[in-house]
DNA sequence: AGAACACTTCTACATCGCGTAGAAAACACG
DNA sequence: CGTGTTTTCTACGCGATGTAGAAGTGTTCT
C-alpha cells in the first residue's frame, strides 16, 4: 500500500509543495539540508517515477513534477485503508468519533453538499 | 507507519476474525493453506507482539489474542493518514467526495451525535 | 521417575525495499 | 571538439520480513 521511504518522502512531499516541475539538480539544492549526491535524488525521482507519484518530461534538464496532489493522495489512501475494514461503518464510525471539532462541522457541510449532488 | 508484511497481516486478520484466543498451533492449522512451519507462527507472533497488535496470556500452550479490533485500528490508520495532508479539509473534501451513499448518510448521523457529545 | 511428545525460545538465513552513491554514458555549450 | 552537466547503470549496506532449524523447557503417560 503506502509503500514509501523516507527519502521517497521528502521528495515527493516537497514537489508537491512546489506544486510545479523541478529538475533534480535542484531538488538536491532544495534538500539541501540532506546533503545527498545528484545520482541519489535520481534514483530516489526514478523510483517515484516507477510507483506513479511522479513523471517527466523529456525536456533537457528533466523536469520532475509530482502526479496528483497530496490531498488526492491522502484521500485515496484513506480510502484503502476503509477497505481493510470488515466493517466499513463500525470503521467510519470510530473514525469519525475522533476527529476534532472545527472538523465535525466542515465534516457536516461536506456532507451536505455531497447529498446535494447525487440527489441532483 | 503500516508496517506489516503479508504473513503478519494474515496471521493478524485472522486473530480479529476469530474475535477471541488463538494457540500457535490452532493458528498453524487455520492457515493450513500457507503450510507454514509452527516456529514460523511463533516468530510471526511474537513480532506482532513487539508492535503491540498481539498479547499472549502465561498459561501452557499460550493464548494469542489480537490487542483491539479491525476497526480501531482502520480507524486509527485513517487518521495517520489524514495527518500526513498538508491541507486536511482539503483532503477530507476528497475523501467525503467519494464515499458512496448510504455511508454518507450514516456519516451524518455519526456526525449529528459527535456534535451532541461535544456540546452536551 | 523416565521417556516421549508438545510448546517456546533462540538463532539464522534469504530476499527485498530503500538510502546512498560511484562509474559510465549521453548531452549541451562555448 | 573538449569540458562541464545530466542521465542511466550498477552496486552496496541495512533493516524488515518470511521462513524455519536447533535447542531448551514443560507436559503427559506409563
Amino acid at each position: 500500500m503506502n509503500t514509501l521511504g523516507d527519502l521517497e518522502r521528502s521528495v515527493l512531499e516537497h514537489l508537491w509543495a512546489v506544486g510545479g516541475p523541478r529538475t533534480a539538480t535542484q531538488l538536491k539544492d532544495d534538500l539541501a539540508d540532506r546533503g545527498l549526491a545528484l545520482t541519489t535524488v535520481h534514483t530516489v525521482l526514478t523510483r517515484l517515477e516507477s510507483k506513479g507519484f511522479v513523471a517527466h518530461d523529456d525536456a533537457r534538464p528533466r523536469q520532475f513534477r509530482a502526479v496528483g496532489t497530496r490531498e488526492e493522495h491522502v484521500a485515496e489512501l484513506m480510502h484503502e485503508v476503509l477497505g481493510q475494514a470488515g466493517d466499513r461503518q463500525a470503521a467510519l464510525a470510530r473514525f469519525v468519533g475522533s476527529v476534532d471539532a472545527s472538523e465535525v462541522a466542515m465534516l457536516r457541510d461536506l456532507l451536505a453538499g455531497a447529498e446535494r449532488d447525487r440527489l441532483g
